[in-house]
DNA sequence: GACTTATGTTATGTAACATAATATACAGAC
DNA sequence: GTCTGTATATTATGTTACATAACATAAGTC
């Protein structure tokens, strides 16, 4: 028997009680499985998140959703053109050169099905998580967010 | 006043109430401060992973790492460079075309350090999570990962 | 010896970020 | 009214973390 599947049998992973490790190997995998959702509906986990977004804020403008989703604006181009392409947006002169954004007929009946698929998904995680511990694992969640960018 | 504007000011986030959302949120930003804390000893995130991982688990072989870490063995040729080339590792041949993957006297030193990075990190992620609660999420990752992956 | 399997490597593609530079529209100062 | 600063949108480009496909090599099995 070799050294290395020796090793294997008695393989350690120093990782394994790490937050950090854990909170990027799920959300990986979360991730992937959302995306796998969305397949269908031929969008990917940032456009659908902006729709969604969209959904509930008709009218505001690029630079709101930049604010708001802590997105770069040069990195909302593509998704916004994605959005456009598929003819869910209509847009309007805003102030200066801003553009109000909203959904049009067909971006309405789109949102209708990724706000499916994102309560499919959350339903999914929900799946391992006590009910009565979620409310308190999102403020945590919020929290990590807000503490650990700022060391 | 715009109505963009006055759209920010009422500004709802649908993603707000979701796990996955946050998850994803969360985790760029821890993300990115454990890469800031990593910076001095000019490795990213994946290749110091590696190197805990390589620590623990001396005479592994490169696809012993992929099924531990899940990673693609494509992907961990140019993080094993990198470690190479930092003098890190010390080669054996193994069984057939394997490779035992050791840390040389560098690389200890080096895994020290790097140790002591994701300890500060693990630290500040724990600010703000209480003690009695850590185990309970993490057990929660795991299982959320084991989970969310096989719908 | 031929076939299968495990392993490592190269090439390539995708997605989600980031920065820098540029162009445009407006607001206010003078 | 022109000038100047600011907000906004866009383009180009780079980085990182994944993934797949194709290939080369070493070993065991029949």
């Amino acid at each position: 028997m070799s050294v290395s599947l020796s090793a294997l049998s008695e393989l350690v992973d120093p990782l394994d009680t790490l937050l950090s490790y854990h909170l990027r190997r799920t959300t990986t995998a979360a991730t992937a499985a959302l995306a796998n959702m969305l397949q269908p509906l031929e969008l990917n986990v940032s456009e659908a998140t902006l729709l969604l977004f969209l959904g509930a804020n008709q009218g505001c403008t690029q630079s709101d959703i930049g604010r708001a989703l802590r997105a770069q604006p040069a990195n909302l181009v593509p998704l916004i053109n994605k959005l456009a392409l598929l003819g869910a947006l209509d847009k309007q002169p805003g102030k200066g050169r801003a553009i109000a954004l909203s959904l049009s007929d067909e971006g309405q009946q789109l949102h209708a099905k990724v706000q499916q698929a994102f309560a499919r998904h959350e339903e999914a995680i929900g799946r391992s998580i006590p009910p009565e511990r979620r409310d308190e694992i999102l403020a945590l969640l919020r929290q990590v967010c807000r503490d650990a960018c700022h060391p």
